[in-house]
DNA sequence: ATGCCAACATGAAACGTTTCATTTTTTGAA
DNA sequence: TTCAAAAAATGAAACGTTTCATGTTGGCAT
């Protein structure tokens, strides 16, 4: 149905190989130029991409597999990396996995029959066996988290640090009965999240408690069912640091419905979404991922390495900000 | 490198029709589909779905055009459609035009070129003559907007009519100077909003003051501005009612800082995002949009038809709600 | 005019599948 | 056992490109 080479071909009457040569800017004499631009116009022809890239064995295509796509952190990553990398020619094939790692599996696998030129993965932390393999065979950039024995290219944030940097600033504040409200035990972002409160309460000589350290999934369910914990304890926490934007929703939520005020009875620090935060009139802090610059760094990485530049595996380790309330314009 | 339908072949002594019969779910002898099996598990093969969708010219795949990526009805758009797409063997290239309606031409002729079997688009409203040529060539289902002369299936919601509602629910309570925030003018989105809004004034027969209609972008930027140029009248409005998510983010920034109390103060009532609101104290109502269902609905539209299903054009207008405050769970 | 070289054009083969008209094998009823 | 019909396998052609070794041209110096 849709005009082939061949027909333009068939038009002009040159050869294939002229028009090929065109279509991939390739120098043809100008009669033959005009010509082959009339025949497109008036054909409407469009090269068939699938015929190309069989051909040239590149799908010029990128598979982006996050774990969630309603998800503040999930879009903005999305959002940033289809723009770096459309600016370079490449289509972004999004899977969502919706959590379930049997789910990931099948998309690596669809993603891989598909041909995609490369991997931008949020993984579910167990899939490592099938993403080692992957590594293997095609360029894969890992984001927000990491896995372990896989070498591969990564971009992450300062998690230890970040955290270490919210709980001193709230014993400094003269809190001792500080909760963390974490994801899930098996992520590094979880963990290394912890690391960071720790190490701030033995930096103190302070004595962690562990009814304060909460393990839980990304969701506001958890963060308020959690948070609802914490304040049924005979002596609640007078501080709480949610790890993640969703978590962060769900404490707020318990404790207004508590009836308590922050940072009045309780304080609390957040995670993501700015703009979000900027309309709330309760007083506390936030942790911001650079998530656009996540997002970009993924895809210059996989960009990179698809160009045959850069030759070790490189982990981008960007910086997460503490940031107090209204000292954000 | 990887291996092909031919390595299969040649591993296994049978022809190159067998296999493609065994991998497409044909019959096959039991013996020789122990045997294919068995090669396909050595050789670790995939299919190549470039060289299978050149053959059969479907590439199963569909292009998602939206005007923003990191926006909440977007990815819950996506984020659906994706999921009942994929369930019939369809993966999702995801293209954000940022608004510009020359990036969403170019989007429409990559996306053609790749060969994508149907699209699913919220459009700019610039793209009418492109889109309408589209539409003559594969499925096209058109998400939020219609376009003018444009016969294809579409999926909105009753705009003017939860518009109405809203209004007429401020005017019960004895609102009379009432804003609306709408989007760009060009949009049917904004003008059937509006055509609520005056159609409730108009039933009460009171007159539709017109410094308190105004237009603008659908950014959080345009809500914060307009919504202070709002409070700087003479007379300000006692109510706004902001027609998308990120105008009311702005409206409500806006009117914290000018210290003002919602409702006691002003009333408002908001758009979109359930989570986000269930957080807040202040007492407003919102519309929300079924989100989930507009994307499962336009994945059904388009698979429908690709399955030759359906003949003419249709349109499905579902049902926004206009959620009052606490009584969500 | 002649010959040469660079610049461009040509056309067949290949990429990894599916398809379909043919041929081969299997099955089971007489 | 035989044979026809049913079931399965075969292999060549095709999908729309790119590639590359070979052929053809035009322009320029002699």
């Amino acid at each position: 149905m849709a005009a082939t080479i061949k027909d333009i071909a068939q038009r002009t009457g040159l050869s294939l190989g002229t028009i090929s040569k065109y279509l991939n800017g390739g120098k043809v004499r100008e009669k033959n130029r005009l010509q082959i631009e009339k025949a497109i116009k008036e054909l409407d022809f469009h090269i068939n991409e699938l015929a190309r890239g069989l051909k040239t064995s590149q799908s010029k295509t990128i598979g982006i597999i996050i774990p969630l796509l309603d998800n503040y952190f999930c879009m903005n990553l999305m959002s940033y990396a289809e723009k770096y990398l459309s600016a370079f020619g490449y289509s972004v094939i999004v899977c969502n996995y919706r959590e379930d790692p049997e789910v990931e599996k099948e998309k690596i696998s669809l993603l891989t029959q598909r041909q995609v030129d490369g991997f931008i993965i949020v993984p579910s932390g167990e899939t490592v066996d099938e993403i080692r393999d992957l590594c293997g065979r095609l360029p894969v950039v890992l984001v927000d988290r990491l896995l372990p024995d896989v070498e591969c290219d990564a971009v992450v944030i300062n998690n230890a640090e970040i955290s270490f940097q919210v709980v001193e600033t709230l014993i400094k504040r003269g809190h001792r009965r500080i909760a963390i409200i974490c994801g899930p035990k098996r992520m590094t972002t979880a963990r290394e999240r912890l690391d960071g409160y720790l190490t701030a309460f033995s930096k103190y000589r302070l004595e962690a408690d562990r009814q304060f350290i909460r393990f839980s999934d990304y969701y506001l369910e958890s963060g308020y069912r959690i948070c609802g914990e914490l304040l049924d304890l005979p002596l609640p926490p007078t501080a709480i640091f949610a790890t993640n934007y969703d978590i962060t929703l769900g404490v707020i939520r318990r404790v207004n419905e508590a009836g308590l005020r922050i940072p009045e009875d309780l304080s609390l620090i957040g995670f993501d979404n700015l703009p979000f935060f900027q309309v709330l009139t309760s007083e506390f802090s936030i942790v911001t991922q650079p998530m656009e610059e996540m997002g970009e760094k993924a895809a210059q990485l996989l960009v990179d390495r698809l160009n045959g530049r850069s030759a070790a595996a490189r982990v981008i380790s960007l910086k997460a900000e503490l940031v107090m309330k209204h000292s954000v314009s």
